[in-house]
DNA sequence: AAGTGGTCTAGACCACCCC
DNA sequence: GGGTGGTCTAGACCACTTA
């Protein structure tokens, strides 16, 4: 499989994609290209294995994550089946976010900010951040809009220390994401709570609701890979303007 | 690891549980015990092997289902690192359903069904079960209640060939998913989309609630591992009653 | 340069499914 | 009994980190 060259044309990293991988990739493909038809029988992972030139160790490691990909499933002594309606093509396993929502809709994001400055931690805040009420946080407040149109109120609190110089960064220009991964923060885990609400007039007026009206409230803590809290969210979707898509899984115990 | 009887007092399935589960309990039971602190690295896994008398491919399958677990995190050329506050448990890396929640806060959970019984499926109802409208479909409709308060309108839907049977049974003293299970269906992902609405009359009514308060609406289309559609449902949450608690991963692509 | 994780192999044995 | 997935091993080489 290393000698062949040409079975996937992106090799950009300077260094070959693991085997596995590239596996992978050759199994989707045959998916795609109909050769392995929904419903329908991978060949036996020894055969597999000769047809790709890989140990099957390595087979079984692409094949593990063609199932977390939801493609593949494995019957004990019968073999392995390509998962049905694959066309479905992909829903995201993680919570879809608002820039891939817009994507998705063809429409362009934008943002206004209504605060960003350093004020110190109330006690919830920094029980839920894990520091000491009173540290310097960071709150940037936004509005964010599709084509114009008012979607949600987001606010967002992270340690001033974490990202140093961000009260002088330009949010009007600059994104939080990438200003956040620059300063080496990425997040892999988002735990939140979702409830409906009415609008207060504050909300109402940044959202162009009446008060009253029904508000989408998230509220999430992002942790890092060492479940360390980087940051708090508090976003307020306007109720009839937008919708959460997520895809939960029933753990496979 | 095998010849130590002891190590792990749970055998019940008659065969023992593979190495590399055994290694994950050991090593989570070292955490527990503080043996290994959060933040803290663990030996190198050349030497955990040793330790634990397992090869390092076996190990590696441990540490692997750990990073999953959110217990561990790798750090290439440097070694393990025990994730911090790994004292926050675990929040369920799916949803937290109905039932769990009322085992979180120590309350019992209760339905009264409004509706049993099968009709043949509309065009958008059987667009997202992927079968021919007018077919079979059973509908179970349940107001869920915790503690004699109603919390929640369920409408289920689902193919009546599914569940031979199905519209004889007492939803009243049967549990759906039991029911479910009984007849080998187990889902394992649910397509979901959450939106903000407020509640029309017959809503209200069943939620106790009145018309146009905020009700949390979530619509789930529940597959099988196959990703064949299984049911459908429709849950109108009332909406200063109940909070969706929930952890999304970014996907470590 | 030494230590550590990341990938890969060839071969073995066991448990499950179906004939 | 034959085929298939599930688990396990010992050993090798590569890439990243740290000094």
């Amino acid at each position: 499989m290393n000698d062949s060259p040409g079975v996937s044309g992106t090799v950009l990293p300077g260094y070959p994609e693991p085997l596995w991988i590239q596996a992978v990739n050759v199994i989707r493909g045959e998916i795609d290209r109909g050769v392995l038809r929904p419903g329908g029988r991978l060949p036996p992972e020894r055969e597999l294995c000769r047809q790709l030139g890989i140990s099957r160790v390595t087979l079984r490691k692409a094949l593990g994550s063609l199932v977390e990909a939801g493609v593949l499933s494995p019957s004990h002594g019968r073999g392995w089946y390509v998962a049905k309606s694959t066309q479905k093509k992909e829903w995201p396993n993680s919570l879809e976010s608002f820039s891939e929502t817009a994507a998705r809709m063809g429409l362009e994001p934008h943002s206004t900010v209504l605060r960003a400055e350093a004020t110190p931690a109330t006690i919830d805040e920094a029980e839920q951040l894990g520091i000491a009420p009173g540290t310097s946080l960071f709150r940037l407040e936004r509005v964010r809009l599709l084509e114009g149109v008012p979607i949600a109120l987001d606010l967002t609190r992270l340690r001033s220390a974490l990202v140093p110089g961000i009260d002088s960064v330009d949010f009007r220009v600059r994104s939080l994401y990438s200003t956040l991964s620059a300063a080496g923060i990425e997040p892999v885990r988002a735990d939140s709570t979702i409830e409906a609400t009415k609008a207060d007039e504050r909300v109402a007026g940044h959202l162009d609701l009446a008060a009253g009206d029904p508000v989408l409230v998230m509220r999430q803590v992002a942790l890092s890979a060492q479940q360390e809290p980087l940051f708090v969210s508090t976003i307020r979707y306007a109720g009839d303007r937008y919708r959460l898509r997520t895809s939960f899984s029933r753990s496979h115990d």
